[in-house]
DNA sequence: CCGTATCCACGACGATACTG
DNA sequence: CAGTATCGTCGTGGATACGG
């Protein structure tokens, strides 16, 4: 009982949840995770995560951004820089995140055993 | 150093991600959140999370459950009654999102002030 | 009481093509 | 190099009505 969670009861829980949405998407974790290691430019992270498209990393760099977690730091060279970085909160969400991540490679194994048997004997009961 | 993090490597990565999904969805931390202080009834979790519709909080209990975070028990008198609870793999999964949603909680001010920044110079810009 | 079935709106996501 | 524009698909989520 150490640790308490006060999550619940507040109207700001919708708040929250918009937060879990946001960690949710499919390409957040990836992108704040790469950029844990240190700052990239724009392709850089799409070498690193190379299943994600242009526009999708363009989307999520700009809602990380807007959200003040990273910062986008343009060099206007000819072909242009745009270094991308973590802020000091952004920094702060990886602990957190990585807590999460940990679980689920801890647990996804059984969490898929669970799937399939759930699975199977749906049709048959 | 002191954590490492093993997430970005792995093929697993996927596996990771739709967990982090499951978690990011609308209603299931809200859901998880709610069982983590005792089992409850159908009507009972429309109660506690009164802006759920019945198909969402069908669909999360059932995604739930197949994941095996929860129990469903049928007692099949008349009317039925139906009770959901988490099972240990359920309660092992509150501390980590615990974790981010007091993370959340914590810094959804400064997140929104981030926001109305950038949408206010957006534009201007 | 506890669902399922149906319909619909909306946003996420991907592929492709184009620009400064 | 680092985007934006456009189009199409798909899944999520809400409202409503019906069934065991």
């Amino acid at each position: 009982m150490g640790d308490t969670l006060e999550v619940e009861t507040a109207p700001q829980c919708q708040a929250v949840n918009d937060i879990l949405a946001r960690v949710g998407d499919k390409w957040t974790v990836r992108v704040v995770m790469s950029l844990a290691e240190g700052s990239s430019r724009f392709n850089e992270l799409r070498g690193i995560i190379p299943a994600i498209s242009q526009r999708m990393l363009t989307r999520t760099l700009r809602n990380l951004e807007r959200d003040g977690l990273v910062t986008r730091t343009v060099t206007p060279t000819v072909p242009p820089r745009v270094d991308y970085a973590l802020t000091p909160l952004g920094q702060s969400l990886v602990g957190p995140v990585a807590q999460l991540g940990n679980w689920a490679l801890a647990n996804i194994a059984e969490v898929e055993r669970s799937r399939r048997r759930f699975d199977a004997e749906g049709p048959g009961v």
